[in-house]
DNA sequence: ATTTAATAGGACATTTTTATCCGATTTAAT
DNA sequence: ATTAAATCGGATAAAAATGTCCTATTAAAT
């Protein structure tokens, strides 16, 4: 569905968001131990997520990796997902037609119209907030 | 969503039901040509095809491929999907947790439950057959 | 029997994705 | 000012996916 790094760049944003939210600015190692991810790889999502301003980093001793109180209740997966893996995800053919469109669809196009849909509403109506709700209370997880 | 071998294998053998509708078995040559897909890499995914009995494959001259008309009623996209992918499409975790379930689940389960459970009823509810009508009368695609 | 047209399959090549390493830069603390 | 702790970013490495090439095998036609 999405690409390794983009599902690290969720699990990212999402432990930094619930972190954020009890004012802890976190560093990339402690990210990496969170959600179980390459060190070194995630530093470079991270920069790419920077660099969208999804997330805020600081350079430097104390620095680290944070979101906006405001932010994150209105950071959308969408975002995220567009950030690393652009927009392929949902408005690429689902068998791989380069110019598959309504007025010339392949065989599936109607099929994947919807299932496209279905999963772009549900990532633009996911916040990194609600990302965060089940995390606090240990009814979900980050890693394993 | 699906590797590109395959959505190869989809159109592939897309193609080889609506031909062998008309009882004509096809080479490996003419069913790259007629998915735009590379002749050697295409060559590979049909082997697939064909050890999963999805396709048949005939050696020697006058050889191709074929797919039996009792078959093509009963193949459904499932199939070639899981001896291309596997099942990875549908039963991974969204955001790539080894052991994500409902007693220990990601922060999106619940939704990428949803979503994978309507492409698996689709993909096993779309037979060979069904792929092959709008192709017919030139409503549907199976290059570019 | 020989030739020809086809798939089978192993080895190899290329490209993309994933992952690592290291020096440069920034900033807080001493 | 110096040191220590952190991100930034470029270069490189490894692994996986995609794609190619060549020989072997098969079977029909001559």
């Amino acid at each position: 569905m999405f690409s390794k790094a983009c599902e690290y760049g969720i699990r990212a944003a999402t432990y930094i968001a619930s972190q954020s939210k009890l004012s802890r600015r976190v560093s990339l190692k402690e990210i990496a131990d969170e959600i179980d991810s390459p060190v070194a790889f995630t530093a470079k999502i991270l920069q790419q997520l920077s660099r969208n301003k999804i997330i805020d980093s600081v350079k430097g001793a104390s620095g680290g990796f944070e979101i906006s109180r405001s932010q994150i209740d209105h950071i959308k997966l969408s975002q995220i997902v567009y950030a690393i893996d652009g927009n392929n995800v949902y408005v690429g053919c689902g068998l791989g037609l380069k110019k598959c469109n309504a007025s010339k669809p392949c065989p599936v196009h109607d099929k994947f119209v919807q299932i496209r849909e279905d999963l772009k509403n549900m990532l633009e109506n996911t916040s990194l907030d609600e990302m965060t709700t089940g995390l606090e209370v240990g009814l979900t997880y980050l890693k394993r």
